[in-house]
DNA sequence: TTTTTAATGATAGCAATACTATCTCATAGA
DNA sequence: TCTATGAGATAGTATTGCTATCATTAAAAA
């Protein structure tokens, strides 16, 4: 049996849909392989339509502008974690395991994932690393905020907080405590990458110490006391 | 008696020192008018010149681009707040109370130095909490740090860690303790004011709750146990 | 089968951005 | 008095970000 997987994405992220034509496909194949080349920054919408073989007005047509299609991917990203998560704590009970399965999932290198065809988690995985605070980080984050265009990223983070809470009732900080757990995921994974005197991983540049550094923060703060 | 403050900056920052000229003071003090005003995105040198009644061409004798100038009043950022942790921590013995005074430094608005009086550090702290993160958040960032342009940073950071290791020198993770403790004081700031459901802050937006949060953090983790 | 529509491709154009270059002028030291 | 330096003025160029128009094709509806 083949099971094909469908985030669906809030309607104000894209002008078509980019999931119901190849064109759209490609976009979003193409532009998760170019903005993980380039980088953000140097990402335009004319070098991708030469990377996909069309033109720069076709990509208008599915996005109204290289932002609005980053928030594209990391919603699309957000929405996929959080099924990862659903998926790979379903049936367990013990709360910390499964507060410990969430940290593995947000930090370590993720498994390109057959069920999404056109997407490779992998790289999109480094982009949400390196680019992914840059979707919000604007002036009109609150404008976009009440479209609700970053709702996959508050979910997981409510997930999580519950999760928290089922580990300890009485924690303060759950919400908080799970926004930390998400950008220190990535922020310290970039540090020992590129900046890693900020870091304590910087010889061995081994994903499973920034595990060990969150886990330890993570249960040392919701431990009952 | 008046005390001038001067933070030295690398000299790779700048074409031409800022801090020698009165045109170089006017594009520091309003281009940290500008960009907390439109935020990095919007800022362009074009406007940076109209605002200050001089060239484009003017500012480019000073920055090489905007980005450079981004960096350049960050790592003045860190390097100022350096100084304030050196100078409010001097004389207290007890690392657990210098560690909570780096803490409110980091998390609480900053009062406006007289010491520096081209540079509003409000406004500055504003703009480091919405843009810190893009001065480094780059492609060419292994580039820019082997030009030490990001040195202040990295100083501050191990200048925590230093602390930290006080108040437990068994504790494994003192630098990305400390790197989390920055970003967090600015991110949770940030997400308080913006996409308040990622905090449990959002109701008070109260900074003293930021801080409490983050000492809880950081005392359950270096405990000894 | 014909008609309509939807998606794409091709081309043009325009205002803003990110620079570079050159020339002049004031002025402050040597 | 000469000369280096800082700064204003102007021009120009490639790229970016975005809009508009028109033709073509393929699929869906009549």
């Amino acid at each position: 049996m083949e099971v094909q997987l469908q985030i669906k994405m809030n309607e104000k992220l894209f002008l078509r849909d980019p999931e119901q034509t190849e064109l759209g496909k490609k976009i979003i194949r193409h532009s998760i392989q170019l903005i993980y080349k380039n980088g953000f920054e140097l990402f335009t919408f004319k070098k991708l339509a030469e990377d996909i073989g069309t033109t720069e007005a076709g990509i208008y047509r599915y996005f109204e502008n290289k932002h609005r299609l980053l928030i594209y991917i990391t919603a699309w990203y957000w929405g996929w974690l959080q099924y990862q998560v659903t998926f790979n704590t379903n049936n367990i009970k013990d709360p910390a395991i499964k507060l410990k399965k969430v940290i593995q999932l947000l930090a370590t290198t993720v498994v390109d994932d057959d069920k999404t065809m056109h997407i490779n988690e992998d790289l999109l995985h480094q982009i949400i690393i390196a680019e992914g605070s840059k979707a919000y980080l604007t002036k009109h984050v609150s404008e976009d905020n009440k479209e609700q265009l970053f709702k996959p990223y508050k979910d997981l983070c409510a997930v999580i907080a519950g999760i928290i809470l089922e580990c300890n009732p009485k924690y303060k900080y759950p919400r908080s405590l799970a926004s930390t757990i998400i950008e220190m995921a990535h922020f310290q994974n970039f540090f020992m990458h590129n900046l890693p005197s900020l870091t304590d991983f910087g010889k061995t540049k081994d994903e499973l110490k920034v595990v060990s550094f969150l886990e330890d923060l993570v249960f040392s703060s919701i431990r009952k006391k």
